[in-house]
RNA sequence: GGAGGUGUCGCCUAGUCUGGUUUAUGGCGCCCGCCUGCUAAGCGGGUUGAGGGUUCAACCCCUCUCGCGGGUUCAAAUCCCGCCACCUCCGCCA
């Protein structure tokens, strides 16, 4: 939800930040309107109100004929204040259904236009010229398969269509990339979390992903819960509802868990393998701030993601997404994209984003500053280390022409100080 | 799943049986001031949050806010119903 003052006092800035997503502008008229005949519903509720209130207390002390009097007109009055109160919830819904329909304001750094529309702001590492090398790139999933690191026909087989297992080597990598992960963040300052990956709509709604993503949520309908698709989602409902000291910014926690999205309106998109997978486990950076340090601490985030991929000894470059591709919480996002030698192009590994204000508004998180004053906090993510994207990235940029994969030097010590995986013998 | 208990301002707490003069009590913490070589202590004052009106802004005025949502009533922290969370016990399961 963004800030109603700003939709009042600039209305013309909430334009001018749908028009960059392609989104629609009359709808900032509406929520004009709907605010005008919110506040005047308001307004003559209050005044009844008051007025019964005034009555009340003068009944509390009257005595005999002036009692009875009293006791005429209020109940009167009382069917009013019922009347005015109904009409001002309704308007004071229909108000809120509009802003919460409304996508945070995109900030006007974000590149206009749609999911082309990014703009390329560094570029990252060397990519390998395997022509050169005098052999023929092998993609992810031959690579898996030679490792017996991968099984996705089995996947297929007990779970359907874009699941796996990882086996062996590859369970040992997933579990090598987490530790090392979660113990950078640790020393970068974020409090290593093991969250609940199944949450309440509440959780969900507040993050923002019940909106126009909600087709790629799954949702459990005998409980009413969700399985969440990052655990920026249990991160941000983790203080809801909470008012944080000033002082105790900026919080910074990393997550560790699995995601699960539907994929839904993907289809035949990315099949092969485990680049678009539903399930998978994450690491994930989530930071509560103010709002006033939350520009400089998405930098600080896109960072940490840059040295995580040159830790890993991956190409990569960063891109500014697109205003019309941010989702409806961000104002801005910085993805990083890993070159996928056998694709021929840089795919997203990491992302981050700033969603300002817009959560904490809908879950009520706030901040107490010095001056005892009351701010929504401002609340950013970003993915550190999205294990099956990772895995591909680092068997597709680090194989050798055996079939045998190189382990960076910083992830050896994740591997039992192994330099090399080699493909495993036939057989089962 | 069953039975019982609890939920009050940042934290703790009075008030709930017996509805109204409650502007929700007091303490801790915090903020401001006084005092004091400094600090602490002491003394005095302030301190829930959200929204609306007014305003350049503030002061100020009003409404809502006692876990959440409904109901009864002229009037609800207080009475009734539903839900949620936590605690204790029983059952079941890992």
């Amino acid at each position: 939800m963004i800030d109603p003052r700003l939709l009042r006092d600039d209305p013309d800035r909430v334009r001018a930040a749908q028009a960059r997503r392609g989104e629609s502008v009359a709808v900032v008229d509406d929520l004009l309107s709907a605010d005008v005949t919110r506040r005047e519903s308001i307004a003559a509720f209050e005044r009844l109100r008051a007025e019964q209130k005034q009555l009340g207390k003068q009944i509390a002390t009257a005595q005999g004929d002036k009692r009875a009097t009293l006791l005429a007109r209020t109940k009167d009055l009382a069917a009013q204040v019922k009347d005015a109160e109904a009409v001002q919830t309704e308007a004071d819904a229909a108000f809120h259904t509009l802003m919460t329909s409304l996508p945070n304001v995109a900030d006007e750094r974000a590149p206009a236009g749609g999911e082309d529309d990014y703009v390329v702001l560094e570029q990252h590492g060397t990519i390998r010229d395997f022509d050169a090398e005098g052999f023929t790139a092998r993609d992810h999933l031959e690579l898996g398969t030679l490792l017996k690191a991968i099984d996705v026909e089995r996947g297929a087989k007990v779970s359907g269509a874009r699941f796996y297992f990882l086996t062996g080597v590859g369970a040992m990598l997933e579990l090598a990339l987490v530790q090392m992960a979660m113990e950078r963040a640790e020393q970068w300052g974020f409090t290593p979390m093991i969250p609940p990956a199944l949450v309440r709509s509440r959780a969900m709604d507040g993050t923002g992903f019940l909106g126009q993503a909600a087709a790629d949520v799954y949702h459990l309908p005998a409980d009413d819960m969700y399985l969440v698709g990052t655990s920026e989602v249990p991160l941000a409902a983790y203080h809801s509802d909470e008012m944080l000291d000033g002082s105790s910014l900026p919080r910074r926690y990393a997550a560790f868990s699995p995601c699960f999205r539907r994929e839904a309106g993907s289809y035949g998109k990315d099949t092969r393998g485990i680049f678009r997978v539903h399930w998978f486990d994450k690491v994930e950076m989530f930071t509560y701030t103010t709002l006033e340090e939350s520009y400089a601490e998405h930098e600080r985030l896109l960072s940490y993601e840059r040295e995580w991929l040159t830790a890993l000894e991956l190409p990569f470059r960063v891109i500014d997404v697109a205003a019309g591709d941010l989702g409806a919480s961000a104002v801005r996002k910085f993805d990083c994209e890993a070159w996928i030698p056998t694709q021929g192009r840089y795919r997203e590994l990491t992302s981050t984003s700033n969603c300002t204000q817009f959560q904490s508004r809908r879950l009520d998180i706030r901040v107490r500053g010095t001056g005892g004053t009351t701010e929504p906090a401002a609340t950013l993510n970003g993915t550190l280390c999205a294990i099956p994207r990772t895995i591909l990235a680092l068997l597709e940029n680090h194989q050798l022409a055996d079939g045998s994969v190189r382990v960076p030097q910083a992830l050896q010590p994740y591997l039992q100080g192994r330099d090399e995986l080699k493909p495993a013998g036939s057989g089962e």
